[in-house]
Parts: C-alpha cells; sequence; structure tokens
DNA sequence: TCCTATTATTTAGTATAGCTAACAAATAGT
DNA sequence: ACTATTTGTTAGCTATACTAAATAATAGGA
C-alpha cells in the first residue's frame, strides 16, 4: 500500500504535466488579443481582482515593481487601464482596467475556455465532473 | 438538468483557473535555476522527449524558428545543449541536451513538484486520488 | 545535368518582459 | 523638523518574441 507521501507527489508529478499541457493548449488562442502575455495578466488580474497598485500587481505577478510599471505603461498607452491618483497617499497609484481592457480581456478568456471546451467533447459526463471536482480543489491551493 | 455543453464550458472555466493558479505557484522555484523560462521549457522537451531539430523544437514550444534559434544559442553558450549535424541532411541541426543540462532540469523538476507535494498535504486521501484521476484525463488533452 | 523551388536555419532589427541599481517623491516616526 | 521607510519610476542590461531577409542544402523537373 502506497503512502500518503508518494501518491501526493505522483499526483503532484502528474497533475503539473497536465497543467503545462492545458496552458499550452490554449496559449495559441492569445495570439489574437494583440498584446503580449504579461499585459494581459496584469490586466486579468485588474478585471477580475479590481483595481491595484504598481507594488501590489508585481506581488500578484511575482515580478518585480520596475518590470510592472512597464507593463502598466504599455497597458496606459493601449487605453486599456487608468492611472487614477490614491486618496490619501500622493506616492501611490491605482490602477483600474477601462471598458476597452474589460472588453479585451473577456473577449480573449472566452476564446481560451471555448477552445478548451470544444476539447472536452472527447471525454464522458463523468469524467467532465472529475475535471470539475479537481478543478475546484486547485482552486484552494 | 444542465447540458452536456454547460458541463464541458463550466468544467474548461474552473479546470483553466486551477491550471494558472498552480503553475503560478511552483513558478518561483525557477528562479534558482538560472535559465529564463524559453530555455528551460526548451530544454525539458529535449530530456523527456530525446533530440529534436530547431524546427521541431520551434513546432513543440509554438515559437518562431528564429525565436527557437536563439533560445537554443544561449543553451548552447551555457553547455546545457549541444548541436550534431543530423545525417543525410547538413540543412538541418539536431538539438541533445548534455549531462549537465539533463541534470539541472531534473532538479528543478523536482524542486517544482516537491513544492506541489507539500501544497497537497492540506487535501485527504480521496481528493488527492480525485487530483490524480483528473491529471491522467488532462494527460489525454 | 542544370535550373528552380522548397526546406532548414540563421542574421538583423524591433518590441515586450524580466532583472538590479539608483533616484525622486511622499509618508511615517521619532 | 529630521530621518528612515515606502512607492514608483528611470536607466541599462539580458532574454524572449516577432517579421523580413539571407544562407545553405535538398528535391524535382526540363
Amino acid at each position: 500500500m502506497p503512502s500518503e507521501v508518494s501518491l501526493r507527489v505522483a499526483a503532484a508529478d502528474a497533475l503539473h504535466s497536465g497543467a503545462i499541457r492545458l496552458l499550452r493548449l490554449v496559449r495559441a488562442e492569445d495570439a489574437q488579443a494583440g498584446i503580449g502575455p504579461a499585459q494581459l495578466s496584469a490586466l486579468s488580474v485588474l478585471v477580475f481582482l479590481g483595481e491595484k497598485t504598481v507594488g501590489e500587481l508585481a506581488g500578484l505577478e511575482q515580478v518585480r515593481p520596475p518590470t510592472m510599471s512597464r507593463v502598466v505603461e504599455g497597458l496606459v498607452q493601449r487605453r486599456l487601464v487608468q492611472r487614477v491618483s490614491s486618496p490619501g497617499d500622493r506616492r501611490a497609484v491605482r490602477i483600474t482596467a477601462t471598458p476597452s481592457g474589460r472588453k479585451l480581456l473577456l473577449a480573449g478568456k472566452t476564446r481560451r475556455v471555448r477552445a478548451l471546451a470544444k476539447r472536452f467533447e472527447r471525454f464522458t459526463r463523468d469524467e467532465v465532473e472529475t475535471l470539475q471536482a479537481a478543478a475546484e480543489l486547485m482552486a484552494r491551493l
């Protein structure tokens, strides 16, 4: 009987490979977005979590503040986000998605999800339910 | 009763988010590798799938040949891969991982999987089995 | 055989994305 | 009021992505 630890390691290994495979599949859809992956990912944070400072965005995206500062600059130039001065702390700059930023991001996400859902046609209903259950567990990571 | 299609779309959406979350968690481990993500990913292909030409690598990594040519150049300079002229077609260049390339990649992958397995401690045995089952389905994507 | 078209890769030039170091501006704490 | 900390940007380097164009080898046909 395999130990808890080996089961966890085996599942971690398999799921790691699976996640890489899955995101590789959907990545092709992002070419149509017209912006790079860093800008897309930062925009996604703003759309789904609401306005953030440059420093908060950098922390969430695991990059350094100067990197995020440039990413935001690119998004500002494309009119996909806006810089808003923070009330009460004039150092901080709050970043919010504009309506066109929101629109661009949601369209891209829809393309990704639709492409993935099409791939899921190969699975039975039970198998899709297993994937759904696993996804809910992954949300707790 | 929800249709098959809506179940697939819901699962695709949830699993897409889960995969992003999972890879974001393990990405922190890659800082120790000392090489960038493109080089790491190309090296991974060479270690797990065996030798490939520049064009084959570009196709697998979804980048254009000039991009992969530069990525390979970086790996060559770090002595992590070797260029070997193809027997029978002197245009093509076969790329193979060196022993130190293999070692670097496997160490990185071990770090990633170990970090993920540690996170899995929060799950019950049944939950880990659900993740394992889902991972096996994802391998069929 | 020779000529042309195709294929495989690299070079050149540009944009995006990552880093560290250094700087400016504002806030917080004595 | 002075100093230290925090927040963000600028500058300069490397890596990663693209297209266009060049190089070299192979394949196919007259």
